[in-house]
RNA sequence: GGUAAUAUAGCCAAGUGGUAAGGCAACGGUCUGCAAAACCGUCAUCGCCGGUUCGACUCCGGUUAUUACCUCCA
């Protein structure tokens, strides 16, 4: 039984897919105007780790994301570059793919772009002012917030209040224009002539930032999804938005489950350009040499806190990460001696960790109780690598359920898969006799000798062991 | 002002109505030619004040502090 907790009953709840065995998520993607930010990367591995845990329990799931590739920001970066619009959203788009590999993120089922769907998003916002839910002015199609029955709840703000906030921001033409201050805009009408247009019942113009992702998470899943996830800050205005938009389009309830992951902060402070801490995965991965580190902090914190980045806490994370996999190569490296065999002791003390992890992950994906049973297993993993025999099943059990729930963090690659030279293999080999002859002499100067070159050399009570750094 | 979240050891961070997971650091051992790694052990009474209860860190009320959102924002 899997818990999630829901934004809009602020309670976690037992999850049940719509259909049974596949789940239809949809998380909002990033806009392209830039490098994504580590808070990108975060909701990303948040929702990956969510995907993968949902996998490893048998669903299939169906994993939709967007590009937002038309926006006022796009509009003005292609601006200040004199270059079009996209331009800039293709650079970052392909930036995104690029700095998320690394970092293991799965890619969507469907990753679609705004500007894809604009015949739909014009059928939809059609029918939306068909139905009375929205009116054009002067170009502009805006949504009536207060037709909507339920305006605001998934964010618990009040009505009243919004609209006086809306009235205190908005230029007297935006005023005018509206019937409403908390209308909102489905559509926006072209104002300059150098920017990017399509044609519509309405006159030239743009989708409007929400209407995208209702139209996508229709088209591509299905009037009613699963799970919807973003960052706590979209749940208003944007989540709220969709909502609305989708529900007055379909009549149906639009997410049985929204998910929304926390902030990461860097070094204390709120990631602002302001403040000058806008922390690009671009530069991270420019400046440090261990991706899977970066992923380790952003996937084993639980999804709904807050993280902090900075120079401390990522030295943090290397160092537990650095234990997993001292601990998984310590035993991967007796399995060749292994007997054929199994130790039911261990076995017991494994199966116990995983019903741990598993109920830690079916609790609204605690994946920092989840890691603490992957350091049990570790500590299983490093004592039974000292026992004098060991037998193959349990070493392949051990190694195999550390390397599975490590991959449902989306951290793979633990034993570092080292690869070495026929060369180096006989310097191994050399000072391996050179030990057994106690010329220890030799067998350092090897050991230093190979350590220049990355590979760390380890002695134990069952021989020497190597692994590059 | 409104709506929320958070406050647990030197640091990061779980958790439960019955006397606090895990990681780092520290300290003491073991193993060891050295180095490294590992193993064993030690290390908190849960922001503050009240209340409920046989018993609360865990429920209720209040209070303090920090943070976020209230149409740029993952």
């Amino acid at each position: 039984m899997i818990q999630v907790y829901n934004t809009l009953t602020r309670e976690k709840e037992i999850f049940k897919s719509i259909t049974p065995g596949k789940i239809n998520m949809y998380v909002c993607g990033p806009t392209v105007y830039n490098y994504i930010h580590i808070g990108n990367a975060r909701s990303s591995i948040a929702f990956d780790v969510v995907r993968r845990y949902f996998e490893y329990r048998g669903y299939e799931v169906n994993y939709v994301s967007n590009f937002t590739d038309v926006d006022d920001k796009i509009i003005k970066r292609a601006r200040e570059e004199g270059v079009d619009e996209m331009t800039i959203a293709n650079k970052y788009a392909d930036a995104f793919e690029e700095d998320t590999l690394p970092l293991n993120i799965k890619p969507a089922t469907v990753r679609s772009r705004a500007t894809e769907v604009i015949p739909d998003i014009i059928v939809f916002v059609q029918d939306l002012i068909e139905k009375g839910y929205a009116y054009e002015s002067e170009g502009d199609v805006y949504f009536r917030a207060k037709k909507f029955k339920g305006y605001g709840i998934l964010a618990h703000q009040d009505l009243n209040e919004m609209t006086e906030n809306a009235a205190g921001r908005l230029d007297d033409d935006e005023l005018i224009r509206k019937e409403d201050p908390i209308d909102f805009a489905v559509w926006k009408a072209t104002h300059e002539k150098d920017e990017i247009s399509w044609q519509s019942p309405w006159g030239d113009g743009r989708p409007g930032w929400h209407i995208e992702c209702s139209v996508m998470a229709q088209k591509y899943l299905a009037n009613t999804i699963d799970i919807h996830g973003g960052g706590i800050d979209l749940a208003f205005p944007h989540h709220t938005n969709e909502m609305a938009q989708s529900e007055a389009h379909t009549g149906q309830k639009f997410v049985n489950y929204w998910m929304h992951n926390g902030f990461v902060n860097v070094n204390d402070q709120k990631m602002s350009k302001s403040l000058g801490n806008f922390t690009t995965v671009h530069d991270m991965l420019k400046h440090y040499d261990d991706p899977m580190t970066i992923r380790f902090l952003l996937a084993t914190t639980q999804y709904r806190r807050p993280i902090n980045y900075s120079p401390d806490t990522l030295a943090q994370a290397r160092v537990a990460l650095d234990r997993i996999r001292t601990g998984y190569r310590n035993l991967l490296f007796r399995l060749n001696e292994a007997a054929v065999g199994q130790d039911d002791v261990v076995e017991i003390a494994i199966e116990k960790q995983i019903t741990f992890f598993e109920s830690a992950m079916d609790d609204d994906l605690n994946t920092p109780n989840a890691l603490a049973s992957v350091f049990e297993l570790v500590t299983l993993a490093n004592r039974y690598a000292e026992d004098k025999a060991v037998h193959s099943n349990t070493v392949k059990h051990l190694l195999d359920t550390i390397r599975l729930f490590m991959g449902i963090f989306g951290i793979t690659g633990l034993s570092g898969e080292p690869q070495i030279t026929d060369m180096q293999k006989q310097l191994l080999d050399a000072r391996e006799s050179a030990r057994a002859s106690h010329d220890f002499d030799l067998s350092d100067q090897i050991r230093q000798q190979l350590s220049e070159v990355g590979i760390i050399v380890e002695d134990t009570a069952q021989g020497q062991r190597w692994h590059q750094a």
